[in-house]
RNA sequence: GGGCGAUUAGCUCAGUUGGUAGAGCGUCACAUUGACGUUGUGAAUGUCAGAGGUUCGAAUCCUCUAUCGCCCACCA
């Protein structure tokens, strides 16, 4: 018997063994790809999803740290050139709010009165002061990421990168400025993209009326305040009951307010719904302003910033809010006999994603980009959106799990050109200058730097914080620079978030890189989902479920929850996560270390392999196939399988048949050599093939099991 | 309104291309002085949501139904 080693002796404590690790394998340089050892002519890159600057760990975190730092453990260990780069996201109304709302707590203060440059400054103070938290939490997941090539998305080289971008998609006519119905945020008051809203079903009342008594159609709305703002009526050119009218044009008084209302026809109407007849308000509503584009009426705009109306006629009616100004028309309608049907309707109601208000669609002036606008692309007829489809369709990327193929072409097909401005100040600022010329005539410059003198002024507004993640894949590796990076990494091999930024972020990285770069960001895509608990409950703070993956590794170890959020966690799945599972692996990990103590207690006094029995052959040549099978599933983006295997056979196979049953034959001599041997090969090559999953428990253990010539684990072949 | 997913042991879920159902947790019984009680051995529990079809054979493929969940949509 071996005398064994004192760390050893002692239980595994996994606290007290992983920030000392994470420092070795941080020291050692080799999770920069330039300093690994060997050919590795092939190149292995994922780039790390950007957290927020200002967050903190959270589960989903925790899962997609755990995922791709098994991913490019393995890949790494294999002998790829293994870039795994990380980098933080200004997040620009989430971060710009939390200064705003901290300022106006401490000093009373709004933005405007701190003022635009000073604002700025304090924000990214804020933003670079509270960085270091979010990094030094990734890298407690073990995270082996390059972090000499740490960036961010507001930092010098990606805002020269946004800009050349910006640039060469405005000379390309594929950015322009356009007075359009947008979503409208009144409570953050700003612009948001469609994809930025959520709906919510809520009761509404669908009031059907008429605009005065000598006008011959009634109409049905949920709002009749934005009323006072139509213009036409539409109704179906093949509807026999309005036929006559159309072509006609009444004056009504409308509450108090007079308007002008042309009768149309229009095949987007449906006969069938309501009274048959739409009341057209081109301002409040995007069908009303297509509607409005195809037959030439003037717009009328009843409804501000503030979500209160405006400009009318009816002194009343000016500065309400619009669900009083509601409650007031429908009175006056009341009132005037003019009311024919009151019936309560579900309805879905727009809201801001982000700050819940209720969305006003007001028509304003913006910067988008043209998805379905054809344009010359080295030497081919095509639109964005064409690009975008291209790419899935052609399977340059694919998307695990497959079925949200289906969902990603269906958002494409159906994608209208992207809002891209925002009426915040954190952020990148719109590189277009202004000079005004005389009141008709204003000069615009568009540039990657500011023109030369002084009546030059700059666009307000910033960049949706998405544009600038959107070339994340290749902003973080030099471009628009050429640089080696660029041409090693790029495509990158993998992208891993979770299924909620299909669209906003996975869709945008197809657009930017196809068009800018020729070639897809990635060749696969791995959905995560979400991560639950126990019950199955999204996790909350108000329902106090919510699980700290800080907390769970200083309980349980960062190799016990690693494991929890792998086994039994396919791609798109979501995830129910109870103590119970992590407890389950913190178990897993004692067992592999008492394994390791018996093993190297009983076998390491000596070194030298002998040739294996045919029994112990037989054992041998099974565990291969098994380490073959795990090789395919993680090469196969299979991790809830892979995991599970190299766990169960562990546990069930390893040490409770092979270990019991080599023991005997080791304490009562006999064949005593080949089954020692058998178990130093069987543990060696399991540590090896747990680590991806579990590198602090294996890396440690590795120290005690290594032969001299072995370098860190993180580091040895994975076949040996 | 359209689309997608789920439904498997008391609970949470695996089950890759169709070959007589698996794991973890829980339950019960037993064992154990030397790697480990954060253990071992064994046991019980399933008409794989329901109905129909294809097949020599279906949890797995097809059709329909039910329940739950998610996503998308300008029905005023």
């Amino acid at each position: 018997m071996k005398q064994l080693p004192a760390q050893l002796t002692k239980p595994f404590d996994a606290s007290s063994v992983e920030n000392p690790l994470y420092e070795i394998w941080e020291k050692s340089g080799y999770f920069n790809p330039d300093n690994l050892q060997g050919e590795r002519k092939e190149s292995y890159t994922v780039i790390l999803p950007p957290p927020n600057v200002t967050g903190t760990l959270h589960t989903g975190h925790a899962i997609m740290l755990a995922i791709q730092d098994t991913l490019v453990r393995f890949k790494r260990m294999n002998g790829y050139r293994t870039l795994w780069l990380p980098g933080t996201d200004h997040a620009a109304i989430a971060t710009q709010s939390v200064v705003e709302k901290e300022i106006y707590k401490k000093e009373g203060k709004s933005r405007h009165d701190i003022g635009r440059e000073e604002m700025l400054k304090r924000i990214n103070t804020f933003a670079l002061e509270s960085q270091n938290t979010i990094l030094s939490q990734i890298r407690s997941m073990g995270s082996s990421l390059d972090w000499s090539r740490l960036a961010f998305t507001l930092d010098d080289k990606r805002s020269l990168a946004v800009r050349t971008m910006f640039k060469k998609m405005y000379d390309d006519g594929l950015i322009y400025r356009g007075l359009r119905i947008v979503n409208w945020d009144p409570k953050g008051q700003t612009t948001i993209s469609d994809d930025e809203t959520e709906s919510e079903e809520r009761k509404g009342i669908m009031y059907t009326f008429k605009y005065s008594h000598d006008f011959p159609i009634p109409i049905s709305s949920t709002r009749p305040e934005t009323k006072v703002g139509d213009v036409a009526v539409a109704v179906h050119p093949d509807d026999e009951r309005y036929k006559e009218y159309i072509g006609k044009t009444y004056e009504c008084n409308f509450a108090g307010c007079p308007i002008t209302i042309k009768i149309i026809a229009d095949t987007a109407v449906e006969k069938d719904f309501g009274t048959g007849a739409l009341g057209v308000t081109p301002a409040h509503s995007q069908t009303d302003w297509e509607i409005k584009e195809r037959h030439d009426l003037p717009v009328r705009q009843v409804i501000n910033e503030y979500a209160k109306m405006y400009g009318l006629a009816n002194e009343e009616l000016n500065g309400k809010k619009v669900t009083d100004a509601r409650e007031y028309i429908v009175e006056w309608l009341r009132k005037e006999n003019l009311l024919i049907k009151e019936e309560e309707v579900v309805q879905n109601v727009p809201l801001a994603q982000r700050s819940g208000a209720v969305i006003e669609p007001l028509p304003k002036l913006q910067w988008f980009i043209a998805v379905n606008k054809p344009f010359s692309h080295f030497g081919k007829e095509t639109t964005l959106k064409e690009l975008m489809r291209e790419a899935v369709i052609d399977k340059k990327t694919t998307i695990l799990p497959e079925r949200f193929e289906k969902v990603y072409f269906h958002w494409v097909d159906n994608l209208r050109d992207w809002c891209i401005s925002r009426q915040i100040w954190y952020g990148h600022r719109i590189p277009v200058w202004y000079k005004i010329q005389s009141t008709e005539n204003t000069e615009i410059h568009c540039d990657i730097n500011p023109p030369v003198g002084e009546e030059w002024v700059q666009d307000e507004d910033t960049l949706d914080t998405w544009f600038s993640s959107g070339l994340w894949t290749f902003s973080t590796l030099g471009w628009p620079d050429t640089t080696k990076d660029l041409a090693t990494y790029h495509p990158t091999d993998l992208l891993e978030t979770g299924h909620d930024i299909l669209f906003f972020w996975v869709a945008r990285m197809i657009l930017f890189s196809t068009y800018a770069l020729h070639e897809v960001p990635f060749k696969h895509v791995y959905l995560h989902g979400l991560v639950r608990d126990a019950q199955g409950r999204k996790m909350s703070k108000s329902l106090g479920n919510v699980l700290d993956p800080r907390e769970l590794t200083q309980k349980y170890g960062t190799d016990a929850l690693r494991m929890s959020l792998l086994v039994g966690n396919g791609p798109g799945n979501d995830v129910k996560l109870g103590e119970d599972k992590i407890k389950a692996y913190k178990n897993f990990a004692n067992k592999i270390w008492n394994a390791t103590r018996f093993v190297v207690e009983r076998t390491l006094d000596h070194e030298t392999d002998v040739e294996l029995l045919p029994e112990d052959q037989i054992i041998y040549d099974a565990w291969r196939e098994k380490h073959k099978d795990i090789t395919d599933d993680l090469e196969n983006y299979r991790l809830h399988l892979g995991s599970e295997k190299i766990y169960d056979y562990f546990w069930k196979t390893f040490c409770d048949d092979i270990i019991e049953t080599r023991k005997v034959r080791i304490l009562e001599n006999n064949n005593k050599e080949s089954a020692q041997t058998l178990l130093v090969k069987l543990l060696r090559e399991q540590i090896i093939t747990l680590h991806p999953f579990m590198p602090f428990i294996t890396e440690e253990i590795w120290k005690f099991i290594k032969k001299d010539a072995d370098d860190l684990l993180l580091v040895t072949p994975w076949s040996q």
